[in-house]
RNA sequence: GCCCCCGUAGCCCAACAGGCAGAGGCGACCCACUUAAAAUGGGUUCAGUGCGGGUUCGAAUCCCGCCGGGGGCACCA
């Protein structure tokens, strides 16, 4: 059996040794170092520094116990081949990975089996290096860290002290570019204060107000925090008692679980840690437009930042029974054009209001509907308050449809008609968006509409709907401006634009109300009630005051704990609180510290909550850049190098923008596309008003790599059986193929991989079945790196015949000898190989490395028909599969007698006067029907073609006599005859 | 309900900027090597581009409407 294959044939055996041994001469000759123009790591003199260079990267992995499967790698060879065949054409590559290694799982872990999380987490990641290194990744190993070292976390902690002593001034100028706004320190706003050129707007009991001097330090500390990126904030928050932790309104799913685990998630007033990401809402909608980056990860922020434009309008709100008390209500629309249409008010069930304006009796002739059958309108709206607080987000969800709500007795003028309108509460209105209270125009909103024909109210249309418009529906389309007119102003006619542009100016002249915009977006929620993640660099003295620790303190190390779980609680007990781990740890949380800050040794708290995951993965990217600096989280000119603003901004920008800078490409899966991604870029732009860093951006270019999926078998019960061991049956009829495990049926269906599915693949299983080269390129020619596509490891065998066939082109499968010839190409080969070389080198340039894999097949195959094989084209072949298959071509490069490893060997050039044909064939349609094909020079003229084409005895077989009406001549490749 | 992406051979995928539907791989079939099988090598097969319209001399490609698959958002005023 065996003995019969060669004994130098390319059989997985032989490569997995040629794989081990390339991958110990790379690590041992430092191959995939990049060079720093600065830092630590300054190599001044490295001939790179001149050329072009490049940083690639991938959303690192987190480590989990179970390994990487067939699928996660994807991306990452991906960014290999990238780097490798940029590393050929001159460029200074920064390719490297860490770990996310902070995290819920390793907690869990840590839970269950009393270790610690650190030790089950790194033992983790030594597989995860194993594996990484087996398939040939070329990470420089040198910048590799992992969020849990005190190192990295130092910075980490360094950066949210950055944030937390800073303030956001709307006023100052931007940065760089035209505009207003960017981060300061927070000293320079205590200046303000203390000079009284700005008043921490506090007031005595008689209502004067304050000085900075006149407060007290708690007061102080609370003015700030009104002003501070990070703050502590008592405000409702998601928690989870499931998991025991609070969570970001971005871990919580639209129908109100956890992400994670998908446990039931509560509102709860707690007092928590927020970073002030809406303070940079504009920008970063705004920004999306000078990057790189899919569109529909750019749609995602755009909707997940929610900005709308509309205006503030003020109505004022008064009860029947005491005409002189009236409350101003004042709401946000994003259609203050059809202001006209509104026939009530609705506000939210928890909004502050309510209390003053509710009277004490039903107003003259009420509609029973409205009432709910209640005595007085503060018994109404208290039993709707009830029931709407007691909803979960799933049962509100549930109930959207529907609209309920309760008149609160009271009317509201509205400002353009001074028409009194009712005023309800009802849940559809939010608190948390636009001013928690709406106008309701039913004419032009579906829930408004609705809400109306449930309570008899009245409808106007204040547009004048499309034809053939249903009459039972709101319409909300555009069109003309009608029933839309008082004393001063009118917008009949007018387009929504144009209305809107008139009615604001109107409502501004008259003090009723001004142009707004509102956000979706809410402020971060920063602090989790965990163990095993970043602590804070805060202590809280005696007043309760917080105190960031000083930098030269840092890290803040974790301690050790003899218990790592948080409390967790039934999933349904919303009644429950969050305890953190660490406040356990009292030695560790009592401290006695001189923050150096003039007060001398005193006794704090520390804050014992732990950052959330996303911290790590907030700025890992600057550190990859100068990961050995220990004064400052990365030298300016090497952040500057390597991601500064570029010269042309990206290709999508629009005209006028400037270049961001940035990562030049960042591979990873869309499951990002808010969390990390969003975060990561707001600190990325803090740091960068701080001045810390020149680029604006942190992924310049973004890619998301589609995922591998497999098939799942299931039995007659429902339970997966193993993928592997499935057979396929072919239907005797042509038919759909079936399948059976042990003989017994069992079904198909197509999903994800995963273990519980048994259909996991492994890319150690492939490499020791294949090799990992072979498994290298049937992952990059499985189809474009974006797109999803089905695991199928029967089909592996075709790249494994593919570096069979290139190997056998060089070595002689019997005796282990060169067979390479140094003949002269001929002409056929040597066209072939230079429109190989060109197409080649299109393909990797844009990451297309399914059809560059595609035409070295061509050109290999070509070369195997050959008597012999000339050097001349198989050493330039051996080059162009090397970022796809390094070890295999590694070792032939080596065979062919370099000695040098062909990791920087230039890229073959493609020599453009081989490119161009001296014939070609020219196609003939009659009515865009090919009829007939025609040899004809390169360089033939239009004229002469058109000749050619009309002679042709195909052609006047189909014209038959016909006239010819017109013939369009593309010369040299087509002719088109029109009859 | 709204928005986005994708439908090409039995399967995975090519087709650059509208111009010959096929580069590559898997499978199937045939042949060679083999006592046989596997492995290897050589060859063959297979769709008119989801459906219906339109624009054009010419459409997989552009436009409109359906159908199917995937994803995002969802009482956001």
């Amino acid at each position: 059996m065996s003995e019969r294959i060669p004994a130098h044939r390319y059989t997985a055996a032989l490569a997995n040794e040629i794989e081990a041994r390339w991958q110990d001469r790379w690590e041992s000759e430092g191959t995939f170092r990049s060079a720093n123009p600065a830092g630590p790591w300054a190599e001044p003199q490295d001939p790179r520094l001149g050329r072009s260079h490049v940083m690639v990267m991938d959303m690192f992995p987190y480590p989990s116990g179970t390994g990487l499967h067939v699928g996660h790698p994807l991306g990452f060879i991906a960014t290999d081949v990238y780097s490798r065949y940029m590393r050929t054409t001159g460029a200074n590559v920064l390719h490297t990975m860490g770990f996310d290694a902070f995290g819920l799982p390793a907690e869990q872990y840590a839970v269950q089996t009393g270790q610690h999380p650190r030790v089950t987490t790194e033992a983790n990641m030594e597989i995860y290096r194993a594996q990484l290194r087996r398939i040939g990744m070329g990470h420089e190993q040198r910048r590799s860290f992992a969020t849990i070292d005190p190192d990295y976390y130092r910075w980490t902690q360094w950066i949210f002290t950055q944030i937390y002593e800073s303030w956001y001034d709307e006023s100052a100028p931007a940065r760089r570019g035209g505009g207003t706004g960017r981060a300061r320190p927070i000293s320079e706003l205590v200046a303000q204060l203390e000079s009284g050129e700005r008043s921490p707007e506090r007031w005595d009991d008689e209502g004067r107000a304050l000085t900075w001097g006149e407060l007290s330090a708690v007061r102080r500390a609370e003015v700030l925090d009104g002003y501070r990126l990070a703050y502590v904030s008592q405000a409702p928050v998601n928690w989870c008692p499931g998991l025991g932790t609070v969570l970001s309104n971005e871990e919580v799913t639209a129908d109100g679980r956890s992400e994670r685990g998908n446990f039931p998630v509560f509102k709860r007033n707690l007092s928590q840690w927020m970073m002030r990401i809406t303070a940079y809402a504009d920008r970063l909608v705004d920004d999306l437009d000078r990057l790189d980056w899919p569109e529909k990860v750019r749609l995602m922020q755009r909707n997940w930042i929610g900005r709308s434009v509309g205006a503030t309008v003020r109505f004022s709100a008064r009860t029947p029974l005491d005409d002189a008390v009236e409350w101003p209500l004042e709401v946000f629309t994003t259609r203050p054009d059809t202001l006209f249409g509104a026939t009530f008010m609705v506000v939210a069930p928890e909004h502050p209001s309510l209390p003053e304006i509710v009277p004490d009796a039903w107003p003259e002739g009420t509609d029973p509907r409205w009432s709910d059958g209640a005595p007085d309108p503060r018994t109404a709206v208290a039993a709707y308050q009830r029931v709407a607080s007691t909803k979960s987000d799933v049962e509100r969800q549930a109930d959207a449809r529907t609209k309920t709500g309760v008149f609160t007795g009271a009317f509201a003028t509205n400002p353009v008609d001074g028409l009194q309108i009712p005023v309800f509460v009802a849940d559809y209105v939010l608190m948390g968006y636009g001013t928690g209270a709406i106008m309701a125009v039913p004419g032009q909103d579906q829930r408004d509409w609705d809400f109306a024909v449930a309570y008899g109210l009245p409808i106007i249309r204040t547009v004048e709907p499309a034809e053939g418009h249903p009459q039972d529906q709101a319409f909300t389309g555009e069109g003309p401006a009608i029933n839309s007119a008082n004393d001063e102003v009118s917008l009949d006619g007018l387009g929504i634009a144009e209305a809107k542009e008139r009615i604001i100016a109107w409502l501004v002249e008259r003090g009723l109300g001004r142009e707004t915009v509102t956000y979706r977006l809410r402020d971060w929620l920063f602090s989790r009630q965990r163990y095993w993640g970043e602590p804070f660099p805060i202590v809280w003295d005696e007043d309760g005051v917080a105190h960031s620790v000083p930098d030269e303190m840092l890290p803040v190390a974790l301690p050790d704990v003899p218990d790592y779980s948080p409390r967790t609680f039934e999933p349904e007990d919303a009644d429950s609180s969050p305890e953190a781990p660490l406040a356990r740890a009292t030695e560790w949380v009592e401290v006695e510290l001189d923050l150096g800050d003039g007060r001398g040794t005193r006794r704090y708290r520390r804050e014992t909550n732990t950052m959330p995951n996303w911290a790590g993965s907030c700025w890992y990217y600057l550190r990859y850049l100068d990961p050995a600096n220990g004064e400052a989280l990365v030298d300016p000119a090497v952040e500057r190098y390597w991601i500064g603003p570029r010269p042309a901004p990206v290709a999508a920008a629009p005209a006028g923008a400037s270049d961001p800078g940035g990562v030049d490409l960042y591979v990873g899966g869309v499951e990002h596309a808010v969390l990390h991604l969003l975060y990561s870029r707001f600190w990325h732009k803090v740091l960068f008003d701080l001045g810390y860093v020149s680029s604006e951006e942190p992924f310049r270019r973004l890619i998301n790599q589609g995922m591998i999926e497999a098939y799942v078998y299931r039995d007659a019960r429902g339970f997966p059986v193993p993928a592997a061991e499935v057979e396929e049956v072919a239907d005797p009829h042509g038919g759909a193929p079936t399948y059976t495990w042990e003989g017994e049926p069992v079904t198909q269906e197509y999903g994800k991989m995963g273990k519980s599915l048994k259909n996991v693949v492994t890319p150690d299983e492939m490499c020791e079945q294949y090799g990992a080269d072979t498994f290298r390129v049937y992952e990059m020619s499985m189809g474009p790196l974006e797109q999803y596509r089905p695991w199928e490891t029967r089909a592996v065998v075709g790249s494994q015949r593919f570096l069979q066939r290139l190997w056998r082109n060089v070595v002689d499968e019997e005796t282990g000898a060169v067979t390479v010839v140094d003949v002269p190409l001929d002409e056929a080969t040597d066209r072939a190989l230079h429109r190989t070389i060109a197409g080649v080198r299109a393909d990797y340039e844009a990451l297309r490395t399914n059809t560059a894999v595609a035409k070295m097949i061509e050109l290999n195959n070509h070369l195997t028909k050959l008597e012999k094989v000339p050097r001349e084209a198989v050493e330039p072949l051996v080059q162009m599969v090397a970022p796809v298959a390094p070890h295999l071509a590694e070792e032939l490069w080596e065979r062919l007698g370099h000695k040098d490893s062909l990791a920087y060997a230039p890229f073959p050039e493609a020599d453009p006067a081989k490119l161009v044909e001296d014939t070609v064939t020219c196609v003939v349609q009659v009515r865009g029907k090919v009829r007939d094909r025609l040899e004809v020079p390169a360089d033939v003229d239009p004229a002469t073609l058109e000749a050619l084409a009309l002679a042709s005895p195909r052609v006047q077989a189909v014209l038959d006599g016909a006239p010819v009406r017109k013939v369009v001549v593309r010369a040299p490749n087509l002719v088109n005859v029109v009859v």
